[in-house]
DNA sequence: GGTGAAATCCTACTTGTCTAGGAAAAATAC
DNA sequence: GTATTTTTCCTAGACAAGTAGGATTTCACC
């Protein structure tokens, strides 16, 4: 059952994802018709497991949706048909982080890698990307800690929706909510945490969080 | 400028909703590169009135975007190539509608395209959707008057978010917070509108805003 | 009616994806 | 070591989209 479930999420990523199977197949380092196979004739009955990892990673997933018992950490991986995707850097970021974080200064803790088809169209810019994994449960319900997120740091009117922002010193993903005029409320998915509210000079919209692994 | 510029605007739409220049052209009655060559060669300097219409009632923006100074009121239009996009019901739906709107017995008022692939690329089934036109300005800010929205009727956890709900008589377009346990919170966009709070029995969801005309 | 420009169509070519089937290689069983 | 299955690759075909260029058609104007 794991197995036709695993084909079928796979099948269900790429579209989501706007990837084609021949290119995944070929990040994987097979030949271009490899998953094709896979997902239609059951050819390989299971992905091996260096190719589930390239393949979660890949779309931000746990490593079981694709048919593993479970997941350890993973690198990288695959040679890529150019243009196809997008290198998009991975920023370290703690709900601490200090002034300067996602700067540039930050150093970046890998890339996370999105098909630059999807990223067109979601009218998102390749050079405003970061992606960032969250950390802490203030967003519970929306966020987990542990989910990636991409963040879109184009400069734009805030709108509400959730946000990376800097408050002071700390750097946070919160729900922005700019409905009451000469203020921001910085509002977490948990109730546990208490809505901040701040006005427009103590907040610094870094991005707006654009995806989450899965969907947002 | 104003020619240029409904091209660019035209492929971006077409893009971002994933409808290919081809089927738009059929869809409008002409030659498969049609619109390509609008796009491109610039070939008919500007579209016909009738072919902006349809174009921009199935992208759902206004016809000054594609070229025109303004508005009418619109007719749908078109023979498709089978498969290429789907007729979602557009509802009539006054904030005081009645029980029962949205039901199914409501009249719907004509239909609105979608891509078939868009739709699946959004994960989205075709039988749970429904057009709405928003009506009032209690969502200003994210939603206004006369803007046109996709709802999508699947039954799901309630999660934040837009969505079309029944409290009471009323059918309202609002952002739902369920952050506070034993609530539901109807947030309108608008600061001029307070906050409805609600126990979950009393409101009823209908059904959650996916898309509106440009982007939510 | 003739002329020229714009609009529209058409056809051929290229590219990428997906499908289908079989060939070659690798692994496993006996 | 041979047979059998599984994995993997390869090739060819179908199809849709996009591109480019030329062939018609349409229409205004003289």
């Amino acid at each position: 059952m794991v197995t036709a479930d695993s084909r079928a999420r796979l099948l269900e990523l790429a579209t989501l994802r706007g990837v084609s199977l021949s290119s995944l197949s070929e990040l994987i380092g097979r030949n271009s018709t490899y998953l094709q196979q896979f997902i239609r004739k059951g050819s390989p009955r299971k992905l091996e497991e260096t190719d589930r990892r390239t393949l979660a990673r890949f779309f931000g997933v746990a490593e079981s949706e694709l048919g593993a018992p479970e997941e350890k950490s993973v690198q990288a991986a695959g040679s890529v048909r150019r243009g196809d995707w997008v290198d998009v850097p991975r920023l370290a970021l703690g709900a601490s982080a200090g002034p300067g974080a996602l700067a540039g200064e930050e150093a970046a803790i890998g890339t996370f890698r999105f098909a630059s088809r999807w990223l067109r169209e979601q009218g998102l810019d390749p050079a405003q990307l970061s992606a960032i994994r969250v950390e802490g449960d203030s967003m519970e319900g929306t966020l987990r800690d542990g989910d990636e997120i991409l963040v879109d740091r184009t400069p734009r009117p805030v709108r509400d929706g959730i946000h990376v922002v800097r408050a002071g010193d700390a750097l946070l993903v919160k729900r922005l909510d700019t409905a009451q005029p000469g203020k921001v409320v910085l509002v977490s998915d948990n109730p546990a945490y208490r809505p901040i509210e701040l006005t427009p000079d103590e907040v610094q919209v870094i991005g707006r969080v654009v995806w989450k692994s899965g969907r947002l």
